[in-house]
DNA sequence: GCCGAACCGTAACGTACGGTACGCTGCCGA
DNA sequence: TCGGCAGCGTACCGTACGTTACGGTTCGGC
């Protein structure tokens, strides 16, 4: 289990000036892949590497820090849920489904990603663990309220929120991450983003909309 | 794309003895992750160094081999397609659910698959093409046949073959692969597997199965 | 028995890079 | 005005690892 850790503490006490190294890690990230060094973040972002050291401990304290920066940027607002019918839990999905795939889709999330696998794989995981927390799940903790909701109201009917939203997640993401993680092309247009949106959005409700709808017996 | 690429050079003319090195080569790279090392892998299967770069030129050749090596291995024997019914429709299509499954989640995918998605940061993206080539196209071409036997015998309805495959793929997969890459600990016990690929199956039944059955309209 | 090829084991080389030390500059409070 | 200090730039150190070189051993062919 590592779903609730690495939460809470986002952008704790961090100087403009660090955030401007950070900023420039994370450019040199998307550009350079893992390979980034210390020497040349240093360089980019006009600092000296002693002050890295000071700052983060260490390369994997850098790389932590600047996955968790990116993550702290992301933050979303909460999908407001006042007057539910179907067309407006539809358009929620949607939003959702669009959403997601422009996250994973975009050079960033793509470099974060490559590098949090990387170090998965190299023992501690810390990264892929704050990847997934900010990512998949925090994803999860979104789109759960607006499933419950939909269920709460007749729209929806299934008997576990977790298994519903995985059934959505499959049905938006498809094989689109693997496949840019492996340097597939793949370019994803705003018009393919927002069809596959509302496919999976109507496979979603397919599967999952209740048949009797919000005033059945 | 990088689609229609090293698909035909499986195992040309490898020495049992070669064999046996990439293999060690393989258990290792599942061990150790991508910081193998030459040296490491001479030691472990008994061979110098010297002759690792005489057979595969590089760090770079020994991967690709080593990668090529484990694609060969699980070349899978073609569905049969004798008498079908919706009962042996649904059967393959648990099956390629639960065989897809069960390689996502084994230590050696998991592993080859690290390894590729750090090298396609890289620049030159050979082991991703090698790893998409032989996994997820694979599946593809695999499938696409029962699929379409499936429709013209008229118990599944779809326009394009592709974009119900993508479903079925996203239906089974979900966020397995990712989670797993991403180091989050998700024990497929065989059982889990086996529910997942009913239901996944299932769920791409209900949307794409013909209304009408075989002797429709 | 002898030769050469293939190969093992290991030592050696070069380099890249993480991490550290040090001198210099500019700022800030006393 | 001046001492301290945060931080820049850079030189430096140690090590890990890819790559090469070389001596020794086995083995098949003549």
């Amino acid at each position: 289990m590592l779903h609730a850790v690495t939460e809470i503490d986002t952008s704790e006490a961090l100087t403009e000036r660090q955030k401007d190294v950070l900023d420039a890690a994370l450019r040199l990230l998307v550009e350079e892949g893992d390979q980034l060094t210390m020497t040349a973040v240093a360089r980019r972002a006009s600092c000296s590497k002693e002050t890295l050291y000071k700052w983060f401990g260490d390369r994997d304290g850098l790389l932590t820090a600047t996955v968790q920066w990116q993550a702290s940027k992301v933050r979303v607002v909460p999908v407001d849920r006042k007057g539910l019918d179907l067309a407006s839990l539809t358009a929620s999905l949607e939003r959702f489904a669009s959403d997601w795939l422009t996250v994973i889709s975009s050079d960033t999330s793509i470099a974060l990603n490559r590098v949090a696998v990387g170090h998965a794989s190299s023992g501690k995981d810390d990264l892929g663990a704050i990847v997934l927390e900010n990512g998949r799940f925090a994803l999860a903790r979104r789109l759960k309220p607006v499933l419950e909701a939909g269920r709460q109201a007749g729209f929806l009917e299934f008997s576990d929120a977790e298994t519903a939203f995985r059934t959505f997640f499959g049905l938006v993401a498809r094989d689109v991450q693997i496949r840019l993680l492996l340097g597939d092309r793949l370019e994803l247009t705003d018009a393919a983003i927002g069809g596959d949106a509302v496919r999976a959005t109507q496979q979603f409700l397919a599967l999952y909309g209740a048949k009797t709808g919000p005033q059945g017996p």
